[in-house]
DNA sequence: CGCGACATTGCCGTTTACGTGAAGGTATGG
DNA sequence: CCATACCTTCACGTAAACGGCAATGTCGCG
């Protein structure tokens, strides 16, 4: 087995693009845990790690978020830890399943809330576009043919 | 003439969904001004300003942008006032030409920077999709065909 | 004309999302 | 073995976007 790559704060925090506090803090906020500490407590992250806090930036900057609307996209810290450790206590194809279609439930969520969002904006754009027409015909009014 | 009707500040916050503070608020930011002042200096707000407020709104809400930015999206209050002023004092069409083609510009900006918007967000759904689609596959690996 | 509802400016309080040390423990090259 | 560059927790500081008061003025009806 590869040893799995672990980073320490400021790598991981580089790799994604954040500050090492603003990861504290998202964890202070229960957003995500670090998948390991070293001997001397380092936080330590993985790839999964990585993912959780691209996305996390991504709902931050990109769609707008606030951290506590992202909290509630991402489910407690707690479900997801529960969820995992669930997933690997049992060997029971049913109850993984299970454990499975309650993540799939998350991600259909996240994937309507998005499309929401981009609904509201493109409305906007109609708009803007509408405002835009109408000074493009007044142009035209006082200074026809100006193709 | 329609005598225009004018409303004060907590019946134009209540039409556009925001409070009478936060009206104020966006005023002392540059984000607009009153369309009038009563006798008693009360603020008078027309339907060009609730276009505006409800503009604002969309942008902070929908968009997730901050006032800082919704400042920067309108170009600053003095250059819409000036550029109002301008139209009228002026009867020379290529003159008023200009002033609107400046206006049509930060349409452009304004179309523009909501398209963007949306790129990021649709990118966020196609993870949010890929993701959904690795979790399916591995529920359909242990209970295989579940159509 | 007088009362209550609403307005004004001004200022301080609050929440969010961090930044910025302080005081101390930890990993590593010279 | 020690410097220094990182890490830890704890704690306070800050900018943005308002909310909420105070002191005062204004509108409108009965």
């Amino acid at each position: 087995m590869t040893p799995v790559r672990l980073l320490r704060i400021h790598e991981a925090a580089a790799e994604v693009g954040l500050t090492p506090r603003s990861v504290r803090y998202y964890e202070e906020l229960g957003l995500l845990t670090p998948a390991a500490r070293s001997e001397g407590d380092y936080r330590l992250y993985d790839e999964t790690d990585l993912e959780r806090l691209r996305f996390i930036k991504g709902l931050r900057d990109d769609a707008g978020f606030s951290l506590a609307e992202v909290a509630r996209l991402l489910e407690d810290e707690e479900a997801r830890e529960r969820g995992h450790a669930a997933y690997h206590a049992t060997s029971d194809p049913a109850e993984r399943a299970r454990i499975l279609r309650d993540r799939l439930v998350r991600y259909d969520q996240q994937i309507e809330m998005l499309r929401t969002k981009i609904d509201r904006l493109a409305i906007m754009v109609d708009e803007a576009e509408a405002r835009r027409a109408r000074t493009a015909a007044l142009i035209d009014e006082l200074a026809p043919g100006a193709t």
